[in-house]
DNA sequence: CCGTTGTTGATAGTATTACTACCATTTAAT
DNA sequence: ATTAAATGGTAGTAATACTATCAACAACGG
């Protein structure tokens, strides 16, 4: 049993959360009450309360909540590719690459033990409700030169690659590549708090196999 | 010269800002201000400041800035169906309806100074680095059923009927719209801030057409 | 012309947030 | 055993997101 984690850039973080045993605990509970609360009603404070912790040691660990969010939503998309790198690995077939690339972006996540201390499901629900803070801020561009948004970018180019090698001459990989992946991202959000924004029915079960067919027909469809 | 304006919904004011001259100046200055310091950073205090009125007069027409964001963005949102309406009608053809609402989606904003007190350009941005916060809270679903999001449902509504239009087999209309209204505010922040994930290169003069045909590329291939 | 009502301005106050600073104690490493 | 690192505890500050109260001044109807 290989207990996964990954190694996040430094620009993140004051110290490494996941050297130490207060460090990982923030992990975890910051993961618990960002989704409960949503973004905007999590403190350092609550957090510290809740693990038994002081706001100033929390403070040693990150500058503040919004590089936290980064931190927690850089760990998903890292982990996204790895799991799609491992399963792209050894198939030749392009078309089959990117099938499987945007299978693994839609599939339902489980909570897998074996990764790290992590929940999946609490994660993907996180991504999707806010991903999008960490870059709509005025200090996009800053935090964009300290590549805190690599995991992303990276992901986004890798898939935009599996594009070009199933159609070489398409125009827009990178921009359809973006576009699927938020689109990914917020038709799950839609199918369960504004329902007529999607044709994807809210079902905890039936849903990720209907956005799979309503993003592979938009990507494959786009580059033929 | 009609001064064109839109009744937007009482749930979004406590008083109606359209209606008094302090009311205009809040609307006016809030789009320069969130424009300039980002929804964060924005207060009613700096506001009040700004136009040299108080924080209480503020609060006299909006219960707080998120309902005043979403007033600003509604408006936006409003504004542009108008458009599309006024320029979809009388053609018959499917196909060309469709064309001109994503051509109209795609414009170059200018400064129209029949279109009440706004500056369309300062709003788009506006609405490009803003509008997910709208609705990625903890509330969706109490400001939801307010009718909130009305102005942004409706035209995704409309789009979507015109998908219909071209192509009544296809499954994912709603979906589609969803996808490509929010693609094209991200495709140009995206230009903009994180180039790399995008393929449209920021230049205020050529990005527009370009988006266009992005957009146009997923949405006809994605119907056909 | 008076009295009522509505709108704004001015001032004040509160709980919470997002930090920073400093010192004491525990723990781990040499 | 000594030292350094990590944490906890406490305190404090500026700013935010409000709420409340009161006075000034229109505007309007009788």
């Amino acid at each position: 049993m290989t207990i996964l984690s990954f190694k996040l850039s430094e620009n993140l973080y004051v110290r490494d959360p996941q050297e130490t045993e207060l460090g990982r605990n923030i992990i975890d509970h910051s993961i618990k009450m960002v989704d409960k609360l949503g973004f905007e009603e999590f403190t350092f404070k609550k957090l510290a309360t809740q693990i038994g912790s002081t706001e100033a040691s929390i403070y040693r660990y990150f500058e503040n909540k919004h590089k936290l969010l980064i931190y927690i939503i850089d760990w998903y998309w890292t982990w996204l590719e790895y799991k799609i790198d491992f399963h792209i690995n050894n198939i030749k077939d392009p078309s089959e690459r990117l099938k499987i690339c945007l299978a693994k972006l839609c599939e339902e996540k489980t909570f897998d033990p074996n990764v790290a201390y992590v929940d999946e499901r609490v994660l993907e629900r996180i991504v999707s409700a806010e991903f999008e803070k960490t870059f709509l801020t005025k200090q996009v561009d800053a935090d964009n030169k300290e590549g805190l948004f690599l995991p992303y970018k990276s992901l986004c180019k890798k898939i935009a690659g599996v594009i070009k090698q199933v159609s070489p001459g398409y125009e827009f990989p990178h921009s359809l590549a973006s576009t699927v992946l938020l689109a990914m991202k917020h038709q799950l959000y839609y199918a369960r708090h504004l329902p007529t924004l999607s044709d994807i029915k809210y079902d905890p079960k039936k849903q990720y196999k209907r956005l799979y067919v309503l993003l592979e027909n938009i990507v494959f469809k786009s580059i033929q």
